[in-house]
RNA sequence: UCCCCGGUAGCUCAAUGGCAGAGCGAGCGGCUGUUAACCGCUAGGUUGUAGGUUCGAGUCCUACCCGGGGAGCCA
């Protein structure tokens, strides 16, 4: 009779006990005993990853989550692994049969289905876990019918997975990704605070539409018609922000505005290109880590840079142990080595025009020639961090020609070739992760440059203004946040590292 | 946007132009302190869509849709 187990351990939160009466106890067809659906999230009790790490045998616990898997054995006992995503582990559930009503209530734990469960911790008589928990009563808040739940207790493909984004953090890799992400970005965040960094709150939405970064998303409040009207003549003065607004597509511009008032700031934000890009590395909607550094050249730049990629990832491998040792076992082998590298050597420094001569002299054949003034090509940069250095590797200081207006122009070289204080941060797999530079702080020079790119100086007056008033040298870079994420992780295809991947013709989620 | 490859059961994939299959998953039964459980049985298909060639098309041709990879753009 279920009242007689009443008795049974009380959990060892502080959450409500199962017997003290819980009005907004929503459980469906709970029985009295049966641990609440609910539970205060200021004292929710531990997670599965605490009580894998912390419980003793003899504990009380309270365990609320979805099941993985479930196994029966005819020894009158019922196996459920129950995650709750703390963490990548599942706790292993002991359901003795003698429950009551026990054949009828335990119906719906399948794969895939909610679990509430109360019990004792003990030590597991199995091999795979330490501990685990022995069941006193249950309750199945939401069912979910095997015939039709798509995710099934075996390996998925990551592009079947994608089709079902509001299902797939709930698989082991999804899981992961998403805890290595949010601890990332948290060390980001740390990274820079410890720093002294200010967190600017660029706009997403701007009217600068010279930054040359790309296809910008139009924002508009005009009705269709209207609209075509509007871009047919070029004339947005009845739209609502009176002029051409879009989405951004860099807080860069607006990170030098707070940089040159308030110290070294950084912007981390959603960031938006509606280029037809269709590769596992590019997203129209992705995270940018902007940092913006007065009183800062090319070289300081470069330090940030490597030391913001070294102690994030390092962070990372501490902090998310379990999840890590998953990739380097599940997704990439070699992603342990590739770390190791991040972390134990200074990145390689590399001039733009040494590493044209280096290529041109290594004997590879490429498919696109190497030559000064072109920009170096996937394959070039490949090379140079993979098969030369493999490690990772700053190109910097990049020709005049093949980059944007507020890159600070060099004195040009003994050949009179003109370059800029740019630089690109290689890494093996992924590519480019970073691209910064000093900027132009000279006020008749930056004109000049805007000038000779078609842009109208009057348009960002108030950019120029800040070369007019107190000006002072200057430099920052940009990192995608999703791209980190790949080279911490191994996963290979972008849009598997961010929770809705907004890709042409993809928003469905 | 360009180039290449692919689309067959819920998932992952087989099938010389000639009877559409397997593994896993699911259901049922057996066995078991189980754990990628194991053994047996069962169900499950308009072969992406629309045309075409052929006695006959999953297979060949055309167009379109969708997915993957490479390139460009970049972070």
């Amino acid at each position: 009779m279920r009242l007689a187990r009443a008795d049974n351990q009380p959990p060892a939160t502080l959450a409500p006990t199962p017997e003290s009466p819980r009005p907004q106890n929503r459980s469906m067809s709970a029985p009295s005993t049966a641990p609440p659906a609910t539970v205060s999230p200021l004292s929710p009790g531990p997670t599965v990853a605490a009580l894998l790490a912390d419980a003793q045998p003899g504990d009380s616990a309270v365990v609320r989550g979805w099941v993985r898997t479930r196994r029966d054995s005819k020894a009158g006992l019922s196996f459920v692994e129950l995650n709750d995503g703390s963490c990548l582990s599942n706790l292993q559930l002991v359901l003795p049969h003698d429950l009551p009503d026990f054949a009828e209530r335990a119906t719906p734990i399948t794969t895939g289905a909610s679990l509430v469960a109360t019990g004792e911790i003990v030590a597991s008589q199995g091999k795979n876990q330490r501990v685990e928990l022995r069941v006193s009563d249950f309750a199945v808040p939401g069912g979910a019918d095997p015939d039709r739940y798509p995710l099934q207790k075996k390996r998925h493909s990551f592009e079947y997975l994608r089709e079902i984004a509001h299902l797939r953090p709930r698989s082991n890799t999804f899981g992961a990704v998403a805890r290595v992400r949010n601890r990332l970005s948290h060390a980001i965040h740390e990274f820079f605070q410890d720093r002294g960094f200010l967190w600017a709150h660029t706009p997403i939405i701007t009217t600068n539409d010279c930054e040359g970064a790309g296809e910008v998303f139009t924002v508009t409040a005009l009705q269709a018609a209207k609209l075509a009207e509007a871009a047919a003549g070029g004339d947005f003065v009845r739209d609502f922000f009176g002029k051409h607004a879009g989405l951004t597509v860099s807080g860069q511009l607006e990170a030098e505005v707070y940089a040159t008032s308030l110290g070294p700031t950084y912007t981390f934000g959603p960031t938006f290109r509606a280029e037809n890009s269709n590769t596992p590395r590019h997203l129209a909607e992705f995270w940018m880590i902007e940092p913006e550094v007065p009183f800062c050249d090319l070289e300081g730049d470069m330090d940030l840079a490597e030391a913001f990629v070294k102690t994030t990832v390092a962070e990372v491998r501490a902090r998310c142990e379990e999840d890590m040792a998953f990739f380097a076992q599940r997704i990439d082998k070699t992603l342990p080595q590739t770390l190791d590298a991040i972390a134990d050597h200074a990145f390689v420094r590399l001039p733009y025009t040494e590493a044209i001569d280096l290529l041109k002299s290594s004997g590879e054949s490429f498919e696109y020639p190497v030559e000064w003034g072109h920009d170096l090509q996937t394959e070039h940069e490949r090379f140079l961090t993979e098969t030369h250095f493999k490690r990772p590797v700053i190109v910097h200081d990049y020709p005049v020609g093949i980059k944007p207006f507020y890159m600070r122009v060099n004195e040009p070289d003994e050949q009179g070739r003109e370059t800029v204080r740019a630089m690109d941060v290689l890494v093996p797999r992924v590519g480019e992760i970073v691209g910064g530079s000093q900027r132009e702080e000279r006020e008749d020079v930056l004109v000049a440059r805007m000038k000779a790119q078609g842009i109208d100086p009057a348009s960002l007056w108030w950019y120029v203004e800040l070369r007019t008033y107190g000006s002072v040298p200057h430099a920052g870079f940009g990192l995608g946040l999703e791209r980190l994420v790949q080279l911490v992780t191994g996963m290979q295809n972008v849009r598997d590292v961010i929770p809705f991947p907004r890709t042409p013709g993809h928003a469905e989620f």
